[in-house]
DNA sequence: AATGTAATTTCGCAATGCGAAATCATGAGG
DNA sequence: CCTCATGATTTCGCATTGCGAAATTACATT
């Protein structure tokens, strides 16, 4: 039984904009009934809700909603409330300029990681993620590094929350695989990634800290065929460390 | 009075996390009852509500409200079904890596044009918008592009809704300077723009076409500098056009 | 026309959310 | 340490709102 404060109203609401996120662009009346286990004329109430709202459009030949690019705005409030993008920036512009890799700042948000901002490097690849989107912890070099310096009960819980899935054969699979890890990055301050998540990309990261505690992490990426640059991947360690305390506090 | 269909409830809701949008980070219950005309009560249950749901969080000391990076997720899920963005972004990579410019796409919503995606160009400039973003459409080269090929009616309305704001001494100051601005972009197919937004900052863009309609548009912005680098700009107007072509349908 | 499928609207009823006021923190003075 | 003040949270009875079954409408197919 909810509290007798919760508004059950607004969850379904917000439910339904949730669908839209998970699955294709649009969808019927009948497709939000029924993945949201309501009546349709419930469904069909909230839809025209959220049209009158503005944060849907339908479809005038088939009836379907979509998303309006308004919901946008709430999310994006809520990126650039994070100082944490606007201090590191300047530093991810510089080290993309500089390496030419691609950098990236990204907070935590239960077991996944946010993106924050990305500066792409110049090399063009097959693989690239935007803003806003969200990765697994235990694969990503970012993920790791927050993951490691998080006090220990939130770790624990969300250390069990995981659900470890195989992406490439360097994935660890295990909880116990993680924690060895972790300790291990705990140790160095760093995290090195060797295409856990896309097979040919590597990374590298550090924890940024804001009054003591892990608020986001600073990385780096590149292909793996760089890793022969003679000097590259210790220079790029000494960048991501060096910035990373720069922005800590 | 509304329709019986709508819900207030949700309204109610989504007033409050667009709260959070327009003004600063953390709001507490008295602010927001205050800003949205509610009683505290009110407020308290929805506040609470979107804490459950997870799309608020509140800080232990201060009792004080803030957006969550869960909202992230449904506006995230908008851009990613811009297909608009897929379809340019490999062109996108390339022309910054051959021009070393920042380049842009965006939709229109309202008034304002919509950043979608953009890569940035390898220098550094004190001047960054972020993917979605939102930029007023009488003073942008994306806005004037799309605005120029939109449908009579929603263009005639749209201009009447525009509210005409001095940015620089470029920018246009009334309907009728745009309208003719615009005329001459329909001629020409692509829109030149000279600091109407920002002092120092040239930007060139052109429409791009779905099924026939204006979809969004294409840009690339450079510093005014750069004018100087003899054919640069009437290479990049080449370039504009011939991408822009080249993902219409 | 008849049939089927999906969207929309109606309507009476019950649950939900409302606001005034009470209660519960927390902190600032005295 | 107590009091007062301020803001957050909860209670509670009542009116409103939102619910679902069913009716209606809108289209596409046969």
């Amino acid at each position: 039984m909810k509290s007798r404060q919760f508004i059950q109203s607004l969850e379904k609401g917000l439910m339904i904009l949730k669908v839209f996120s998970g699955s294709r662009a649009s969808l019927s009346v009948t497709d939000i009934a029924g993945s949201c286990g309501m009546n349709m004329a419930t469904a069909h109430r909230y839809l025209f809700t959220l049209k009158e709202l503005g944060y849907l459009e339908q479809e005038a030949a088939t009836r379907r909603y979509r998303l309006t690019p308004k919901v946008l705005k709430i999310g994006v409030a809520a990126l650039n409330t994070m100082d944490l993008k606007n201090r590191l920036l300047p530093h991810m512009l510089e080290t993309t300029k500089t390496f030419d890799v691609t950098t990236q700042c990204a907070i935590l948000d239960d077991t996944d990681v946010v993106v924050l901002d990305r500066v792409r490097s110049r090399e063009v690849v097959n693989w690239d993620i935007g803003v806003g989107s969200r990765l697994p912890v235990y694969c990503t070099a970012m993920g790791k590094a927050i993951l490691a310096f998080l006090e220990d009960e939130a770790q624990t819980g969300l250390l069990q929350r995981i659900r470890f899935e195989r992406h490439t054969r360097h994935t660890l699979g295990t909880p116990e695989e993680l924690q060895a890890d972790l300790a291990r990055i705990r140790d160095s301050g760093y995290v090195f990634s060797d295409q856990e998540l896309t097979m040919g990309l590597r990374s590298i990261a550090a924890p940024v800290f804001r009054n003591g505690r892990v608020e986001g992490a600073f990385g780096i990426s590149y292909a793996v065929n760089r890793a022969n640059e003679a000097g590259l991947e210790s220079a790029l360690v000494k960048q991501v460390l060096q910035i990373a305390a720069k922005v800590s506090f």
